[in-house]
DNA sequence: CTGTCAAGAACGAGCGTTCGTTTTAAACTG
DNA sequence: CAGTTTAAAACGAACGCTCGTTCTTGACAG
């Protein structure tokens, strides 16, 4: 199929990073091999190197994605001023809750997280992501403190670091371990800063 | 060496195990191979595969050692009743502290949860280890419940859960990005559990 | 025709592992 | 306490296989 339209360029390669998602989620970033890639994507080895020149740059592509639907998500929560701090941080867990699933970003992002250790671009892309995904939660302790929610005078970068733990906190014990499920970490959340 | 002692044997498995670590800090788990590992531990094929009959062997003993000393050190700081509920997660982020770093626990375990995903055996590794680990926070959040230094009535099994969620929140952020530092964390912890 | 895209056979490198051989220190012997 | 035996321990060449990637070939829309 010669001189193809532009979006059955970009399909193509989207199929080839749907394929690798699933490989990668099932076998590992480096026990899946090219030619399991290939298979689910039910292309040819050819087709495949047309679009990615190695297996690292669809690595590095699949980790560049895999936040970037939950940092919009987590700006919606962020902009919504009619929530509460406690609220606002209900509707975050119940988001990550649904990433921690096979279909979710989590178990990708613990496989990009590992990788980043490893290798540099990748640990680049992971501190960019996070850079963008801290925003949302900036936003949320200001606001907090402009409210009373939060003790006053309490520094905003470290509030808000700390209210970003609550992600890898609750995510981590949750994709690992399955416990706690979301009302019992919101609970226990609730019961930490209410008392 | 034939009929050689018990402890030479140990030393012999440790120090198989000990150049697997720093192979698999460097490489990852599944880009480090059986002779760069062996090459490290100055060792012959034949004498690796006497101690360990697969490279899956190996993962697995370093899975289970992963975070054994972490244990030890955590009921410590929870035996410690002199201790206030704060003190307590002081000294518990000072702790992961010091694991965020290449010769402490943390990068190691990283790899290894990546795995856990993927791998049954590994993921059943880290579900038990995480059983033992979330004793001592148990015993903390019992003992501040007692002296009334959480909201009264609080769920002990949800509030240990979130209190044990600090480890990873901190040491996620800590070690993918270098921020915050253990100060600014604790800063607003103290923010949110004060107000 | 022409230029683009897809196909898949082929390639060298390196993988994890096996196994026949050599080395070595403890155990046995007198 | 020396000499000999013995079997555990270590060695490393070799194996079959799979890896990521390249490249030649053919198909087809413009």
């Amino acid at each position: 199929m010669p001189r193809v339209s532009e979006s059955h360029l970009n399909a193509r390669r989207e199929q080839i990073l749907a394929a690798a998602r699933i490989c990668f989620l099932r076998n590992g970033l480096h026990s899946t091999s090219m030619q399991d890639l290939i298979k689910e994507a039910g292309l040819s080895v050819g087709a495949v190197y047309r679009y990615f020149k190695s297996k690292d740059e669809i690595i590095n592509a699949i980790s560049e994605t895999v936040a970037g639907g939950l940092v919009i998500l987590l700006h919606e929560i962020a902009d919504d001023e009619s929530l509460s701090l406690m609220d606002a941080l209900t509707k975050v867990i119940e988001l990550i809750d649904r990433q921690v699933a096979p279909d979710g970003a989590f178990p990708m992002a613990m496989q990009v997280w590992a990788e980043a250790l490893i290798d540099p671009k990748i640990g680049e892309i992971v501190r960019n992501r996070y850079v963008e995904m801290r925003v949302p939660f900036r936003k949320l302790t200001e606001r907090a403190l402009a409210r009373g929610e939060l003790k006053p005078g309490a520094d905003p970068d470290a509030v808000s670091a700390t209210l970003f733990g609550i992600i890898p906190g609750y995510a981590l014990q949750r994709q690992l371990v399955g416990f706690p499920d979301k009302d019992a970490y919101l609970a226990g959340l609730s019961a930490l800063m209410t008392h």
